[in-house]
DNA sequence: ATACTTAGTGTTCATTATACACTTAGTATA
DNA sequence: TATACTAAGTGTATAATGAACACTAAGTAT
């Protein structure tokens, strides 16, 4: 490192993670209790310090692999908080990102059981550690944003999936019911579902028809 | 500073700023001509290190008022870059921030003249040093989609404006033509605007009514 | 007085969004 | 094996929004 910079403040770099899921019809995020102080025993979002050589995704990649054992997901850097005094020990810069992944994808046996890990409804969060719950609130105000004009849902679907749970999945989302035929006409109009072929025999009623996304694409919609 | 954080990486971390305004019918960006190695001699975004005690938002607007003298204007941040590599010399996290400016309020007494500063034509952007075309082009792409469904192009405008400079401000942020009539209905239907009363007697034709905005505050549109 | 230039204004048509209710195809059970 | 039950699946009419389009008005210049 050129001393020339000694000049500045050289912050910790952290990157800490919205990580969120549906489950038991709520949209939830992850937190992890820390083993340290300050907060400790504190819950918090995930993260940590970005490594020598490692960009902010790669960091960003590997916090969530760390955590729940899970790659491919759908992730984007959200915002950058560095206010003064965020950290009571350093001048800590925090990238936080926001990650999107099924409930059928934890749990996995891949999914090594941390018990330092936590799902919290987000309109049920708990005291947080350092500034986590504005960022976190930042975050679910880009979900529901996003939700509304592209289709970022997809991030939350299993593989296959019957179209009423789609639309129960953007309903938990964005916190409103929609109408079920104009849902599935948009949405089938969007052109970016297919049929798998197969069919939903769970229940006493008609069995729905199975879809699948053609590509696991953000795009926007109309 | 913990000792704690040494097996970390503590980048230096920098605000850079992708400054637009529009002149002589262009949308135009500011550029720096950079008086250090590396890149010395090249162009670059506008930027400086983080100080102590400094927010980022603050950071980025101590840099805006040094180079242009101008406050009180747009500013947002816009993405966080921060590959290894991108400095050669040193890991360095830089924080990108845009901000818009009127044409009309650069160049004015408390804008001290600095001769190396330069606006370029984002269309023309001469070789930049790092990775800030990449950087600029993200902001440009951000700058148009925004210009598409909010009254971002606000920041752009003077004090009092004819509905006509609003449309052609418009159509040079996304390069398209609009229809006059289209145009104003939907502007005079957001209801942000206001008739000053005072009309624009300039030019051998039926003068303009003047207006201007009745709050500076983005919002988005339908 | 006339020519010139930009300002200012409404209507029609096409597209998109919204509201709304019954039939279908399975399972469960009497 | 008939009947009840449940969620799946489907279409139309109306309202709201967006797009296309051409003439008159109010000044200045000559």
């Amino acid at each position: 490192m050129n001393t020339k910079y000694m000049d500045y403040e050289q912050p910790g770099v952290t990157v800490d993670l919205a990580v969120f899921t549906v489950n038991s019809s709520k949209l939830k995020v992850m937190l992890a209790k820390r083993a340290e102080e300050p907060f400790h025993d504190h819950w918090s979002m995930p993260g940590g310090f970005l490594l020598r050589g490692e960009s902010l995704d790669d960091a960003a990649c590997r916090v969530l692999n760390e955590k729940t054992g899970v790659k491919n997901v759908y992730m984007e850097q959200l915002y950058t908080f560095g206010d003064p005094g965020r950290d009571p020990r350093a001048r800590v810069i925090t990238v936080a990102y926001f990650a999107l992944i099924p409930w059928e994808n934890l749990n996995r046996p891949e999914s090594k059981k941390i018990i330092d890990l936590t799902w919290s409804s987000v309109d049920q969060l708990p005291r947080l550690a350092f500034d986590h719950r504005e960022i976190l609130k930042y975050a679910v105000r880009r979900l529901r944003a996003k939700a509304s004009y592209s289709n970022i849902v997809y991030g939350l679907m299993p593989e296959q999936f019957r179209l009423s749970e789609l639309q129960t999945m953007y309903e938990i989302i964005i916190a409103d019911k929609l109408d079920k035929r104009n849902f599935r006409k948009r949405m089938l109009a969007t052109g970016l579902l297919q049929e798998t072929g197969e069919k939903d025999l769970t229940g006493a009623h008609r069995p729905a028809m199975l879809y699948q996304f053609k590509k696991m694409e953000i795009t926007f919609l109309s």
